[in-house]
DNA sequence: ATACATGCAAACACTTTGCAGCACA
DNA sequence: TGTGCTGCAAAGTGTTTGCATGTAT
């Protein structure tokens, strides 16, 4: 059975104030409360708070996973150069899993939508000064 | 410039003739024609070849990237127990990109949908006993 | 000739895990 | 009281990088 700790409590509650955090950001926040806790702590809680679908969670392609407040499902967009991650505006598309339940033998049960592109502050800063930008998170080919 | 070497054609030979290879398994097939190659090698081949548009690539979220022949843009199938990979059945979705097109300052330029589901062999492999699957491949929870 | 690629090993980022002791139910 | 959780450190996985040397152009 699930155990409720202080860790545990810290942890859901660090997640759930931030937006789309990823294990370490969570805990950078959580130690300052709680200087002992160790990352593998932290680790362990996101994984049985998930688990156990008290958080949901973001899978970024090559990148750390992220967490994100139980909602219903919905589609994330992501910034190529600095990795920020944000809800994307499309609803939930039901006709995208209903054309796609089956294929080849795959039993297909949800679906993830990724949108790549850039952030508001990335275009910004872009357009400040073409010449001096770097990929920080890359993002696919073009 | 791009060089041509015999390391780079063995990587792209290796990556066309298999499907949605890891880059190590890609390593282990270049690895047998050409002994003294080393996975930095590799990596940095299939960095140049999917820069330069010669392969493509699927990325795989909390997973190993997966390499793949230049094709019209695409959807992928994930096995949650297996981590399988395999095209989907459904066609590019443009509607989904333009109805998505941009969302609070962010830019989008281009979108992946990944389906998550259970591959041929593992339903089969359930089928058989339900009692003994363990998740290699641990998915999204559902 | 020289810029780019290689092989090697070390470093890196993110995450999981073995273990001994602790604490919640 | 006993199972589950903690802190710690080590290990694991996937990938990148610094450097001296080698090679395609």
């Amino acid at each position: 059975m699930i155990r409720k700790t202080i860790q545990q409590r810290l942890v859901l509650e660090a997640a759930q104030g931030m937006c789309h955090p990823s294990a370490e950001e969570i805990y950078q926040v959580v130690v300052r409360k709680h200087p002992n806790i160790s990352r593998g702590t932290v680790y362990r809680n996101l994984h049985n708070l998930t688990a156990s679908g008290m958080l949901g969670r973001v899978l970024i392609p090559n990148g750390a996973e992220r967490f994100d407040t139980t909602t219903p499902p919905h589609y994330h967009a992501i910034c190529k150069r600095c990795g920020a991650v944000q809800d994307a505006a499309l609803p939930y598309q039901e006709q995208v899993q209903d054309a796609a339940s089956t294929c080849d033998g795959f039993v297909l049960e949800k679906h993830d939508i990724i949108f790549w592109g850039i952030c508001k502050e990335c275009a910004q800063r872009a357009g400040q000064c073409e010449a001096h930008m770097d990929h920080v998170g890359e993002g696919p080919a073009d």
